[in-house]
DNA sequence: ATCATTATGATCGATTTCGATTGATTTTGA
DNA sequence: TCAAAATCAATCGAAATCGATCATAATGAT
């Protein structure tokens, strides 16, 4: 065997598998080994160890980290395109962060891929109720502001009287709401009547609403009624939305957004 | 033996071993041996007794910073002796919990150690401002009511107005607070003013007040004030602590255990 | 001077790490 | 559903590394 001048401590290589694998929430077999300039059997012999050790989570074609257990949808149902659209999705409601503002982060997946971007962001103020995206913004990133409340395990967030209590105290410039189905007819609806009612506050009390929701929530309609559109300032959406959801929303003045 | 001109003291080069190391946060044998003209055997030699010394880990090819080692999870480090006390202290603190109770755990590695264990618990409520023990809580086990905020990084805890806003809402049966120092003359003390208002303000909304502190907390003194012993109930701590400490509590009327 | 002690270096078999190969398993795409 | 492709786990051999042992040199005590 023919080794390198200088090869890397194995412990020092899981290290920096492990950051990658952080820093990308993802991490493929064969990315790490060019990365790496080792082979694949390391690699796996690697992810073995640190999974072992509980610092990343393996799956088929390679590791995904244990902070942010979003990702595993992204490789367990590679059939369900969403999570390349709620990606998309978060990165163009990126950009409408403006300098310094406070924005809220709803719970859900869409705005967790949200939240994940503006950990760079160190000059804005983030309030949420997630707890997902609370741990992704927990080593480094903006200002976080936490809503308290009873925590609800099911959608990982802050719900009930309490966190609304900490929500009346603050206003946002931008809040990201997140979804479980949204049509023309019924307006935002949610299944927690509970999670409807914070949303509800947090609407009230910032500048502009704009909704993430990807093309598979569109027509469906869920238990707990959130809100008109006539509280939502924008949508962002996909392509595969139906023509004549566009076409109704801007009537209504709503800017809907296709990334 | 052909020594060199001027050879290193043994102590010395182990010193600079240590250095390279610590800077490096890795080194290899080889470069090692390199960088101090001597043979690989005298490297090993060395870096064995830098280990025994607990100055720096070997690992197959060299050693790693013990630095680098120690941002590991606190569960993780089973050598520390600290861990083994905080651990003991969390069991006893257990033992205190009763049927149906509500508690609030506040930030700190120890009550880290009881949210671990309270994990078990379903029947009782936890409150706390510690985004560690929520993480070690959000899978399964109690309910859990958290209190909104500002995020403190350097603590990983909610502080300031916001979280008091949710505490002044509720009442705890009792209250698990942690500490920086604690001394006969100036009572509890933390690092940050905001973080000793919303320890004043739980133990003031709390049945009993249940200080968690392994001895070496003991006559340290930090920059904030957070109370003086009369709002202290019951002090759990480990055998190390001072003979007199125990004795002038115990007069005063606070309960000591020494799991 | 002689001897014990300590530090270092060299050698050699044992262990560990790593890469390549092979056959099994999973995923993908028709 | 089936077949091709990708990925995986297991195995083996080569190279690096390690630990143990012995030899040599410096140092200091007797």
């Amino acid at each position: 065997m023919i080794q390198e001048a200088h090869p890397a401590l194995a412990p020092e290589r899981r290290d920096r598998i492990r950051n990658l694998v952080r820093e990308g929430g993802v991490a493929r077999v064969e990315d790490l080994r060019k990365n790496l300039k080792v082979s694949v059997a390391t690699i796996r012999r690697d992810l073995e160890i640190l999974e072992e050790e509980g610092k990343v989570k393996r799956v088929h074609g390679g590791a995904v980290s244990m902070e942010s257990r979003l990702e595993e949808s992204v490789f367990d149902d590679k059939t369900n395109l969403a999570s390349k659209q709620k990606k998309k999705i978060a990165e163009d409601a990126l950009t409408l962060v403006g300098h310094e503002e406070s924005v809220f982060l709803d719970g859900g997946s869409t705005t967790l891929f949200l939240a994940r971007l503006l950990k760079q962001r160190t000059d804005i103020t983030v309030v949420t109720n997630s707890v997902r995206a609370m741990e992704e913004l927990a080593d480094s990133g903006p200002r976080v502001i936490f809503t308290g409340g009873e925590f609800r395990r099911i959608s990982q967030t802050m719900v009930g009287p309490l966190s609304t209590v900490v929500l009346e105290q603050i206003r946002v410039d931008k809040a990201f709401m997140g979804t479980m189905g949204f049509c023309l007819k019924n307006g935002i609806t949610t299944t927690d009547p509970n999670e409807a009612y914070v949303k509800r506050v947090v609407s009230e009390n910032a500048g502009q609403v704009i909704l993430l929701a990807d093309s598979t929530k569109a027509d469906k309609v869920s238990f707990a009624r959130v809100s008109d559109w006539d509280q939502v300032d924008i949508l962002i959406t996909d392509q595969a939305v139906p023509k004549h959801f566009t076409k109704t929303l801007r009537k209504r003045g709503i800017k809907v957004r296709l990334p």
